[in-house]
DNA sequence: GGGTCAGCTCCAA
DNA sequence: TTCCATTGGAGCTGACCC
């Protein structure tokens, strides 16, 4: 690896070079357990000769290209430091550097424990006839994890099917069966939860476990922790597993990696053993920094190990971001999490599918449709109500596109989804694509969070805040000269009837809305019989004339409001408020024009994402 | 001019 | 012939608001 990493730094025209697959970058060409031994040079080549000329590899050629652009630029900015900055970033980097060795924590020890080869052992579990033969679990198209026997050959995970194909000719594909993979991560789970009830599941085959606890309980080391826990694991489901015993999350995850597959290692919490184990240890094992960050570090800062983090601290602390720059320097100093992490809430959800690429339209709303209801039932599942919706689309020429909308009001139906998604997707016609997704996100907290909002400028907020009593004089003695301007009249009520048609029950809206509605009505109708505000009497039967009337009342509220702005601001009225609706549906703040950098190539570039702007 | 939000892209697991 | 699906988060720009 790090002579292909030499050789890419070194040749700058791929075409020209006399190995050119030296310098095609793939997440699987790196190392990985059970790859110890693999001809990489020989993976390398197969890999690019399988995917030379594709419109994928064209892909990661660009992005190879904005990489190396922001490389280039990276370089030119630390060029530019001059002794004064580097002096006065070494000052700040010492500081961070104090005080997050402050926080040091050797208090904890913490449990990674990782499944071998999770879904190609449940395989061979079910199959015992795959024992011993190359295997991977997966597609033609992708594949999700390969057995030991196959990583001999370089076949891995995230590896198409049939690149691994080429690599092992023998190789057995299964089809992935996710019921069977999690039942045996419950079995594995139950166990888990013997040792800390409050584990954390990274994934179907990985799970944190602060066992300091346990230790305690049972006057056991760690790592007597680890093999009663591996050995348990494997009475109970009949598989393997490798576990990492550290002071934090962070070493435990890459200490889990060490003894694979079926052993465990053991890092004491002690300061120095944990500095000489960072001392050397690659980047890229550390969660976190993937392909690229190791590629930025390496080729800008020649940083290569967690030591080299610390020693070029000050450098970071110039280019990088303030979070960033801190995750590095506490890397460096190998910390990590030794709280037991927050309960996180879901923030968004989503689904996606590929396809052939196709322009077909056709086929596209029938995609969408599938997808809207996809997500719907998804989401009624866990009882969510989201107002942003992000269109996703990948085009044959895998350029990832997103579109976003965010609502005035929180939906969840299917129809509602369909709407909003295909507004978005009939702004990108025409295009050819393989790839269409459905992401919903800002969800409503709990089920009334929807109507919550005290700013919010509803009817019912405006009777509590009393003010109507002050205002109802102006209705009987100012309300005709305030609607005078009969164009503002009707864009002022089409924006009350929108926010209450965004709420209304059809749109699937939680029934606190409802419930705010039935308030609003108790609350505007005295006796049940007598509008509070202007005394205008309408029996309760009289339900549609009943929500005209309130309407009336919303509108009249926010063209007072309007117009004492107005005043203020010396500003046009009717611009305001058409500028406000301009935005068509769902714009939030209903003003954003559009974007479409990435049709002009005018996107942003890459390193736009990591460097530090002055 | 600073704070905030929406939209967007990218990274990582 | 063929390069997945899902989620969370960082960080930037542009527009708006105060």
């Amino acid at each position: 690896m790090a002579k292909t990493e030499e050789a890419s730094s070194s040749s700058s025209i791929v075409d020209s070079a006399p190995r050119p697959w030296e310098s095609y970058h793939t997440v699987y060409t790196n190392a990985k357990a059970g790859m110890d031994g693999v001809d990489k040079e020989k993976v390398q080549r197969v890999v690019y000769e399988m995917s030379k000329g594709s419109k994928y590899f064209e892909n990661e050629e660009r992005k190879e290209a904005y990489m190396k652009q922001k490389i280039e630029n990276m370089r030119d900015q630390l060029a530019n430091l001059k002794t004064t900055d580097i002096s006065n970033y070494q000052k700040v980097a010492d500081k961070r550097i104090a005080e997050l060795e402050a926080t040091r924590d050797l208090s904890r020890i913490w449990l990674h424990v990782d499944m071998d080869a999770f879904y190609a052992a449940v395989e061979t579990l079910s199959n015992p006839s795959l024992k011993g033969k190359p295997m991977a679990v997966g597609s033609m198209s992708m594949i999700s994890t390969a057995n030991y026997e196959a990583r001999k050959f370089g076949v891995r995970a995230a590896m198409p099917g049939f690149i691994a194909c080429k690599l092992c000719p023998d190789l057995i594909f299964v089809p992935t069966d996710f019921k069977k993979y999690t039942y045996y991560s419950d079995l594995t789970r139950k166990v888990y939860h013997e040792y800390d009830p409050n584990f954390t599941a990274a994934s179907l085959d990985e799970a944190y476990l602060d066992i300091t606890k346990v230790c305690k309980e049972k006057g056991i080391t760690g790592g007597e922790v680890g093999e009663e826990l591996r050995e348990n694991v494997y009475k109970a489901t009949g598989l393997t597993c490798s576990a990492g015993i550290a002071p934090n999350r962070l070493l435990a995850k890459v200490c889990s990696d060490i003894n694979k597959p079926n052993g465990q290692f053991v890092l004491p919490n002690d300061r120095a053993a944990i500095m000489t184990f960072i001392s050397s240890l690659p980047i890229r094992k550390i969660g976190g920094i993937g392909k690229v960050t190791e590629h930025i570090l390496k080729d800008v800062f020649e940083i290569k190990t967690c030591e080299d983090l610390l020693q070029k601290s000050s450098f970071l602390c110039a280019l990088f971001s303030h979070s960033s720059a801190e995750f590095f320097i506490s890397v460096g100093l190998g910390l990590g999490g030794t709280d037991p992490p927050s309960v996180r809430s879901r923030k968004s959800i989503s689904n996606e599918r590929t396809f052939s690429a196709t322009k077909n339209e056709a086929f596209f709303n029938q995609k969408l449709v599938e997808l809207a209801d996809m997500l719907s039932a998804d989401m009624e599942k866990e009882g969510l109500h989201g107002r942003t919706l992000t269109l996703k689309l990948k085009t044959a020429s895998f350029e990832v596109r997103t579109r976003a909308l965010s609502l005035q009001s929180y939906i969840c139906s299917s129809k509602d989804i369909l709407k909003h998604a295909s507004k978005l997707l009939k702004a990108e016609l025409p295009v050819s694509l393989r790839l269409i997704g459905l992401r919903m996100s800002h969800f409503n907290e709990e089920k009334s969070a929807n109507v919550s909002d005290p700013t919010q400028r509803t009817i019912l907020n405006f009777i509590k805040s009393g003010d109507f009593n002050k205002e109802s004089v102006d209705v009987n003695n100012g309300l005709h000269d305030a609607y005078n301007d009969e164009e503002t009249l009707s864009q002022v009520t089409e924006i009350s009837c929108s926010d209450y048609n965004e709420t209304e029950p059809s749109s699937s809206s939680s029934s606190s809305s409802n419930h705010e509605k039935n308030q609003e009505q108790e609350l505007m109708w005295v006796d049940d019989y007598k509008c509070l505000i202007c005394g205008l009497e309408l029996p309760p039967s009289f339900l549609e004339e009943r929500q005209e009337h309130s309407d009336f009342h919303f509108a009249q509220k926010l063209q007072q409001e309007e117009k004492s702005r107005q005043i203020y601001r010396n500003i046009p009225l009717k611009h305001r408020m058409m500028s406000g609706k301009d935005g068509g549906v769902g714009q939030g703040k209903g003003k954003k024009k559009q974007k479409h950098s990435v049709k002009n190539g005018n996107h942003i570039p890459i390193d736009a994402f990591f460097t530090k702007r002055s």
